[in-house]
DNA sequence: CGGCGGGTTGAATAGCCTCAAGGATCGTGG
DNA sequence: CCACGATCCTTGAGGCTATTCAACCCGCCG
């Protein structure tokens, strides 16, 4: 099977949001690469590592490159909940309340660029101000996927979701096969994403292997029948509808979209 | 014990937003009473209505004036799972991907007149906009922490955990007691709210009670130790701190808060 | 080769669910 | 004012899902 690794991809960290912003609101946002400059400061982290130390000098936001990280709680007596998965092209911003870790090896770039060209109010800009809103929306969006996930589906269930979501998301940067996708994390890892047990996670994944759904080693997941991993999870897409959804003019655009648009 | 209703209270809308905003960023919102207008046009649904029905004409944002609203997934096959809970002085938002439906008897009252004053960009306004920004920034935090009860609690530190958040929140627009709320929703609601079946929500009820944690009666629920309910829980509550909490100037105020200011 | 981290398996248990029946409460109509 | 039905809550019994604990396996690296 075609393979796209998300550790050692070699698409520019730009090129990422680009296919993200220009998913959500059309290509008004290719010229991104005119003054939004991606690429330094660069930084690698390993899997464990917390993104955002409390000693961090300047740089509060970053745009992930590579790898996968995700917005972690700990409580109390040790027990994890891992709120969000944050794929490449994902604003990662250490505003959030969630302490935000590396769940495998990771490259972060400085998003501060990006940061200047969504405060200016100049007219050329105004698509990629569209794409940050439309961006928060659909993070907004997965959340409550999560949340309907965790409340409602079945072991099998989530994890089947979880896995259709996920091929979506990397699908829309560009960073995965059709059938199949890199996900460098642990079980544990996808344990506490899920509310499950490492143990069942394991017996999860023997149930879709030998159903034919869902084939993982070391790290890649092929997916064989995307369609009926679809219907067993009761997946919707949100990145094809977002496309063709038509949309209404509401209320006024700044308000609407001043409620989305701080969200990473 | 003291007793509050949150179906037929007398406080006027605007001095619900008041206090929710007031203790979001302080006495800068008091002026609210300036040119915000929150009265009119108001409307009555019965537990169960649909607040944003296709048919709507004009208004797409009410204000909750009493009762109990809930954003609301319904699944293919009929497994429903409640996002979060609407409470007096929340704004409601019929833009959201979600079904907002009344979870006990509502009235809403016409939103925009508060929607036109944070529209304008005026200095005055500015304390107005801060709180909006607040409030989605608060709401955000609330479904994720929604999450984490989802994910990682048993029934019974759900339940306490709700239990106490709910209070809190009441708490903060001046509707509930010390000691006491009022929750005017069927125990199916709270069994969709917490991914839970309705039977085990009355059995946990009753354990609540046993242990002399919450004691519920006809849509009121006392509280004798809010101490322990916390503790075996392990609520941390997001109203506290908020006020407290010192403030880093961090990013660009405007991109920060655009992120967070079209949540509703 | 040994050790280690991560994955898998088995057995026993706990937590929660379903089904079904029995109470309580409340509004309604006689 | 009481009987009635409807709705919601409670209780019991049994079963399924997921958890825990423990052992074992496997690939990898020193």
């Amino acid at each position: 099977m075609d393979v796209i690794s998300i550790t050692h991809h070699r698409e520019a960290p730009r090129e990422l949001l680009r296919r993200r912003f220009s998913a959500l609101v059309g290509d008004g946002v290719d010229g991104l690469a005119a003054d939004v400059e991606l690429e330094a400061p660069r930084r690698a982290l390993g899997a464990g590592e917390g993104i955002f130390g409390a000693d961090d000098p300047q740089p509060k936001i970053w745009l992930l490159a590579s790898g996968v990280a995700g917005d972690v709680r700990v409580l109390a007596d040790g027990r994890r909940q891992v709120l969000s998965l944050r794929l490449p092209g994902d604003v990662l911003q250490g505003d959030a309340q969630e302490a935000v870790v590396a769940l495998s090896p990771v490259e972060v770039v400085d998003a501060h660029p990006l940061i200047r060209a969504l405060g200016d109010r100049s007219p050329e800009h105004q698509p990629l101000r569209q794409a940050w809103v439309a961006a928060a929306r659909l993070e907004q969006a997965l959340i409550r996927d999560h949340v309907v996930r965790l409340g409602c589906l079945s072991a099998h269930e989530r994890m089947a979701h979880f896995l259709m979501e996920t091929h979506d998301r990397l699908s829309q940067v560009g960073l995965a096969a059709a059938a199949s996708l890199h996900l460098p994390i642990k079980q544990d890892v996808i344990a506490d994403l899920m509310g499950l047990s490492v143990v069942h996670v394991s017996r999860t994944m023997q149930v879709l292997k030998r159903d034919g759904l869902a084939h993982a080693r070391s790290g890649y997941v092929a997916l064989p029948d995307k369609q009926r991993l679809a219907e067993v999870s009761g997946y919707i897409s949100r990145f094809t509808r977002a496309a063709s959804r038509t949309r209404r003019p509401a209320l006024p655009q700044t308000i609407v979209s001043q409620r989305f648009a701080s969200l990473h």
